[in-house]
DNA sequence: ATTTTTAACTTGTGTTTACAAGTTAAAAGT
DNA sequence: ACTTTTAACTTGTAAACACAAGTTAAAAAT
């Protein structure tokens, strides 16, 4: 298999935010300058820069000119309602994951409210079902579906822990760079309840999810149901 | 007063992006590639480059390396969940605006969930309540909140048709950066009841809201309320 | 002591150059 | 006619350079 190398610019990007968010740099420290990262990675200033951009993009760090690139540390709560996945949204301190369905290879049934391309159709799915419980409340249930296209072994690994969008991301390089969501405030479902141990009207927050990724012509499908009752959702964006 | 000048990729951006949401290139169609552009604006390719890199941001294009850059049209709904402001969630084809509270300078009271920073309850507050309604259906309804600093004449703009983020970033070239936000499932109060005309068992969207903008420590804050029930909220991001 | 100026930082913008790598269609070969 | 090769596009990555503009603290002037 033909590895691909990895442009500077990612590797710097990566190794930044690992150290934002090991909390190496923490809230409202000053990155080195961009001069200080040219050095210390040995590449030049558009480099840095772009490795920069990405970090502002996705709400790590804010610059000021003149001053410098100030950590606005992990972006709290990305996941929900814009990128990231879940698992980013409250820490992994308090977050168990508990799994409903163990990642196995499915026929396309359908991917909630979205069209499938005849490619994706063609190969299986990965379908899970995960239940998110924060302090032993659950708050997230959320069904997954993945193309089975050229993700060997993804059915084998461990989504107890990590993050779908971590895990995807260190072991195949996909990115979500986008996608679309429809939500929804409904009344508890009978399995919802069930799940959530909530009365009949108990409002919820139903969201489908699809996600684009750096690989071209490769989404996968999330239906993420939430009670926002005891924990709000809070996001960045 | 000094007028700022404006870089030449925003230019680009802008003039790119407008034709986009125009119609002049449509979805699917290719941009003139980087050095065609490059011709036409009279710039180099990374300034190009930065803008379409912006657009591809903003959801407007996707880029494929030896195609080009392709458009994906206006995004749709970047706004109710993501950056944008709501009008573009829908098209302003089927979306009237109905003013409840017309922009008025007051006093802050509390920022919604938000903190308010010593700088921002010196000033006032331009307040403003909003409902919106698709097809004559009442389903958002919105709260907005702005800092009343260095922005002549805003209270007497009309925010009938235009979304106010258009407004905020061609009269001030305010951009929302980013921000955070609140997301929680409610049943219908008594006031919304009315305003949408549903039961008390209906289940409706809040989101409160905090618009982080490019103008340092300058932020707004909005709560809005969402019948998802006859529109789904259907989004980009 | 206080204020003003300056110098040395920081990030922002922009050009120029070079090559890598994916795509496509025409040209060449079979 | 069909397949393969090539050449001419496209975007992606990266360096090296220059200057603008905001910030800050030390130096100089008052």
């Amino acid at each position: 298999m033909m590895t691909v190398r990895k442009p500077q610019h990612t590797v710097v990007y990566e190794s930044l935010r690992k150290h934002i968010s090991e909390g190496i740099y923490r809230e409202g420290d000053l990155l080195p300058s961009e001069n200080e990262l040219c050095a210390t990675h040995g590449v030049t200033r558009p480099t840095i820069r772009k490795a920069l951009d990405k970090l502002v993009n996705d709400g790590f760090i804010v610059k000021r000119k003149g001053k410098g690139s100030i950590v606005k540390g992990s972006p709290t709560g990305v996941g929900i309602l814009s990128l990231g996945g879940t698992t980013a949204a409250l820490g992994t301190a308090n977050l168990t994951t508990r799994i409903i369905v163990k990642p196995e290879v499915r026929p396309w049934e359908k991917a909630f409210s979205f069209d499938l391309s005849d490619r994706e159709k063609e190969f299986g799915c990965i379908y899970l079902e995960r239940l998110r419980l924060i302090n032993d409340d659950p708050v997230f249930y959320d069904i997954t579906m993945i193309p089975n296209i050229n993700l060997p072994r993804l059915s084998a690994l461990s989504f107890e822990n990590k993050s779908l969008f971590n895990l995807l991301r260190q072991h195949y390089q996909l990115e979500v760079t986008g996608g679309e969501q429809k939500i929804q405030a409904i009344l508890a479902t009978e399995k919802i309840q069930d799940y959530f141990k909530v009365s009949k009207d108990q409002p919820i927050i139903q969201l489908d999810r699809k996600m684009d990724t750096n690989r071209p012509d490769f989404s996968f499908y999330s239906q993420v149901y939430c009670n926002a009752d005891k924990y709000a959702l809070i996001g960045t964006f």
